[in-house]
RNA sequence: GCCCGGGUGGCGGAAUGGUAGACGCAGAGGUCUCAAACACCUCCGGUGCAAGCCGUGCGGGUUCGAGUCCCGCCCCGGGCACCA
């Protein structure tokens, strides 16, 4: 052999490694073990650039802590239910099941030949019956704890297709198929309860020690915990049953300033009033168009309507303040009510100015202090305000001190109380779908809705199904849903919906410790390997997967399935930033965009077109997403360059938390720059100069420490560089042949997590006993890494002016002589003494005049 | 609208409050070659003959010293509970 040839090189050594059965997970209670974890895949069919980016970093991980002596898990497995499979029946025909197993066995394809170290052997996809059986039965042993409940709540509805909508299938308020104005309905349907968790999810971040500080943050503020004043007040012509409207608001402060109160459409008091007020309901009717997103809500243009109803002020009886009925009041939060401040809320200014209610200011700046015309005043709680006529006495003092004034108050008077609220709401787990893990629950006639027995599970997916209608077709299966009361015996029918698949990854990651097992975890393996040591994955999961994995682990602990150890399953989490790239559209009949992948758009200069000449817009540069099509095709690179080029290239460029927009330059020069290294690890000529050997050893243990230092940091693109340096020191040593082979043996070894091949052939090339993958990580020796002289550069008033080279100890007195004679700071100084000198240490100094 | 990030040469990026631009890409020049490819060497933020001056999205501030800390903006991205 005499050039790096990868077609030949990668699929030996692959071969190598499943012979010695490398990356078979052990459970050898003799070492330590270490599970590191990338997020699963959706099998879509195809890899894009973002999986080979996660799924090697997760393998440099896997691979370094391997040679550092532990019991690796790095498992694999898909994340296969989900409405992409529905979709893809109803466009193309075939069937959810089969699109997805085609998909599995298309992605697995393509992933293999990356060379990850995954064990295989552990491989399960979400929609296997076997894992969601499991899942059934977590979810009749989470029925059993209480967990489970059912209610009502709003999804988006398609009049006209007559459906559920996903929030992606809502497109400017409007179905993406019918074109028909969307309306938010109410069904009844499965929640978790999360929220009784709250506290608990909060209160447990600060123990996140390796978590990012900014998902740390995100998770507290959904959450959303608050302290406010939930008080009622009293009504005046308001039909029976609503003699009082409960409110609860985080602003008590300001109540002196009050000039409405505000219910949410969907407020019983709302509701009530419908019924008997054709014109209200058409108002109501109004109010719920468009999609079920908090942002489609608080974006919608604000609407408003007195009911004619009026309060009572609970501080001045005298005082009436008009209800009225808003659309940005959310019945989810609070009470579903609240009482306007317009002059500290900008929404309730907006409001008051759009209906001409009145402004009032409770409080003003200290400095300057102007009434509101149209800008909110909002100064941070902390900060002093002047009060006007602040009922508990207050002058001047800051939002906090006042909230605090006013709730003791309002206690003390007893017409309200302090009350914390959280923001997060219960997990409503329902949907109306197929392709999901059925609910096991059969609703019976006599006996009410009953959990299915457990000797029944798993309750399949029947696959005698069509999609050639909206609607989820387990509702129409003729027979499917008939099945006799798992309590009574007598005829009933099976729930039709299936579970959100975020449950399905919320334990996947337990699953992985004994995939097989015949309850949902083995507790000798689950009592192994949990927690996962280092988890991986795209920062758009910061809040949902994490926070429902993070609820889930104290779930399954409570039904006996995780150890208590596990109930924060994730020592550390890694987020890694996304894959960008360009989007393209052309426009459809209806002037809908359609979307194009890069392959079908032609770039120049200008712009850009399809094949056939015609123009495309260039949108953003968003993530890579299947329903923008802006992704890339990795495999080209594989098939032309090798595994180690792609996985190089992934690492090099881009700090890995950062978002990267793909671009195909470079995989050239990585090419150029593994073929160098095997090429300089082939011609280590004998002889060689013994002086040059010292220097060439201490770049070595420099690079083992600095690359180490940038495994262990996750920062795989400094770790490269430090690779490249080492690579031209070496290419530049003239050290003898011995010590040139040794130095190489280093390389490959430090290369080896990043591109394990070349780095198996270039271990054998320089004398490497055995596999690379299977020899100890290397030690930096502190002795080879210390330096005797520092450069000192001189600053003067803060601009570098000079340097100097000074032993790496020397004294701050002895250095102050040799700056002060420099013929810079000499002719700086013009023989005046400067005003101050500053040394520091070994790094810097500053010459002030 | 709300919450969270990010913004540094032509490009990707580096920099415990201490020499801004490590390392790589692209580019320019050279050596080798009949020529090219490969490889190797040199240069490479802007401006200026030079000394120097300017320069980390914009405007202020703190500091001996700010890409880094503080205040106010702008732009881009992620999330917003049924995309996964």
């Amino acid at each position: 052999m005499s050039r790096y040839d990868p077609a030949v090189i990668e699929p030996e050594w692959q071969k190598a490694w499943e012979k010695a059965g490398c990356f078979t997970a052990r459970h050898d209670p003799a070492r330590p073990k270490y599970y590191v974890l990338e997020m699963f895949p959706y099998p879509s069919g195809r890899i894009h650039i973002g999986h080979v980016r996660n799924y090697t970093m997760g393998d440099v991980v896997a691979r370094y802590k391997s040679s550092c002596g532990y019991s690796v898990l790095h498992p694999m497995g898909w994340d296969a239910f989900g409405m992409p499979a529905e979709n893809a029946a109803m466009e193309r025909g075939g069937h959810p099941k089969d699109w997805t197993y085609g998909n599995i066995a298309d992605m697995r394809a393509q992933m293999k030949p990356l060379g990850l170290s995954i064990d295989w052997g552990r491989e399960f996809a979400t929609c296997d019956p076997e894992y969601y059986g499991q899942q059934q039965a977590m979810f009749i042993d989470m029925m059993e704890k209480g967990l489970v409940y059912r209610k009502n709540a709003v999804v988006n509805w398609d009049p006209v297709d007559m459906t559920v909508l996903a929030n992606e299938q809502v497109i400017d308020g409007k179905g993406w198929r019918s074109g028909a104005d969307v309306e938010r309905r109410e069904l009844t349907q499965w929640f978790f309860r999360i929220s009784d968790f709250s506290e608990e999810l909060l209160d447990a971040l600060d123990g996140l020690k390796d978590w990012p500080e900014k998902v740390r943050l995100m998770q507290a503020n959904w959450i959303g915990k608050s302290r406010g004043l939930q008080f009622a007040f009293d009504t005046i012509g308001a039909p029976d049953g609503f003699g009082k409207i409960e409110v609860y608001t985080t602003r008590p402060d300001t109540l002196m300033g009050a000039s409405f109160v505000g219910i949410s459409p969907d407020h019983p008091l709302a509701k009530a009033l419908e019924a008997k007020d054709p014109d209200l309901a058409a108002f109501l009717a109004e109010c719920r168009k468009g999609g079920t997103t908090e942002e489609a809500i608080e974006t919608a243009e604000k609407l408003g309507r007195d009911t004619g109803i009026r309060v009572k002020h609970p501080l001045d009886p005298t005082w009436e303040l008009p209800v009225w009925i808003a659309n940005f009041i959310l019945m989810d939060y609070g009470t579903g009510a609240i009482f306007g401040s317009a002059a500290h809320d900008q929404r309730d200014l907006d409001f008051a100015r759009k209906y001409d209610l009145p402004v009032i200011d409770t409080f003003l700046s200290l400095d300057g202090p102007t009434p509101v015309v149209d800008k909110a005043f909002l100064p941070p709680k902390s900060e002093k305000v002047k009060w006007i006529n602040h009922f508990a006495g207050l002058d001047v003092a800051t939002g906090d001190e006042a909230i605090e004034a006013t709730i003791d108050f309002a206690e003390k008077q007893g017409w309200g109380q302090g009350v914390t609220k959280f923001r997060l709401r219960d997990w409503g787990v329902s949907r109306q779908r197929y392709w999901g893990c059925p609910i096991p629950v059969v609703h019976c006639a006599t006996c009410g809705v009953v959990p299915e027995k457990k000797a029944n599970l798993p309750v399949e997916l029947p696959y005698d199904v069509s999609f050639d209608q909206p609607g989820n077709p387990l509702d129409r299966h003729p027979t499917w849903r008939n099945v006799p009361c798992p309590n009574c015996g007598a005829p009933a029918k099976r729930e039709t919906d299936t579970m959100d698949t975020f449950v399905d990854s919320s334990w996947y990651f337990a699953r992985f410790t004994a995939p097989h097992a015949k309850t949902p975890t083995d507790k000798a393996e689950v009592d192994y390997w949990m927690n996962v040591d280092q988890y991986i994955g795209g920062i758009e999961h910061a809040i949902l997967h994490l926070l429902y994995s993070r609820f889930f682990a104290r779930a399954m602990q409570i039904c006996g399935h995780l150890p208590k150890k596990a109930i924060e399953p994730f020592n550390a989490l890694f987020t890694q930033g996304m894959v960008t790239h360009e989007t393209y559209a052309t426009r459809g009949k209806d002037g809908r965009p359609v979307w194009h992948t890069p392959d079908d758009v032609i770039r120049t200069s200008e712009g850009a077109t399809l094949k056939d000449g015609t123009p495309v817009e260039i949108g953003p540069v968003i993530k890579m997403s299947k329903s923008k099509k802006n992704v890339v095709d990795p495999m080209d690179i594989i098939a032309r360059y090798g595994a180690d080029t792609a996985r190089w290239f992934v690492m090099s460029d881009s700090p890995p938390e950062r978002d990267v927009e793909w671009t195909a330059a470079g995989a050239d020069a990585t090419q150029k720059h593994l073929a160098r290294v095997w090429r300089l690890a082939s011609e280590i000529a004998e002889g060689g100069d013994p002086a040059q050997d010292l220097a060439l050893v201490k770049a070595a243990h420099r690079a083992i420490a600095d690359v180490t230092a940038g495994i262990e940091g996750f920062a795989f693109n400094k770790a490269v560089a430090k690779l490249y340096e080492f690579t031209n020191s070496f290419a530049k040593s003239g050290a003898t042949a011995e010590t040139k082979r040794a130095a190489m043996r280093i390389l490959a070894q430090l290369m080896s997590p990043m591109v394990p091949h070349l780095a198996e052939d270039v271990w054998k090339i320089a004398g490497g006993e055995g596999l690379v993958v299977t020899a100890p990580w290397p030690k930096a020796d502190p002795a080879m890494l210390a330096e005797d002289n520092v450069t000192l550069p001189i600053q003067i008033n803060g601009k570098r002016r000079a340097e100097i080279s000074v032993p790496k100890d020397m004294p701050a007195s002895e250095v102050e002589k040799i700056v002060l004679a420099d013929e810079a700071v000499a002719k700086a100084l013009a023989g005046a003494a400067p005003k101050k000198l500053i040394v520091v240490p070994g790094r810097i100094v500053n010459v002030v005049l």
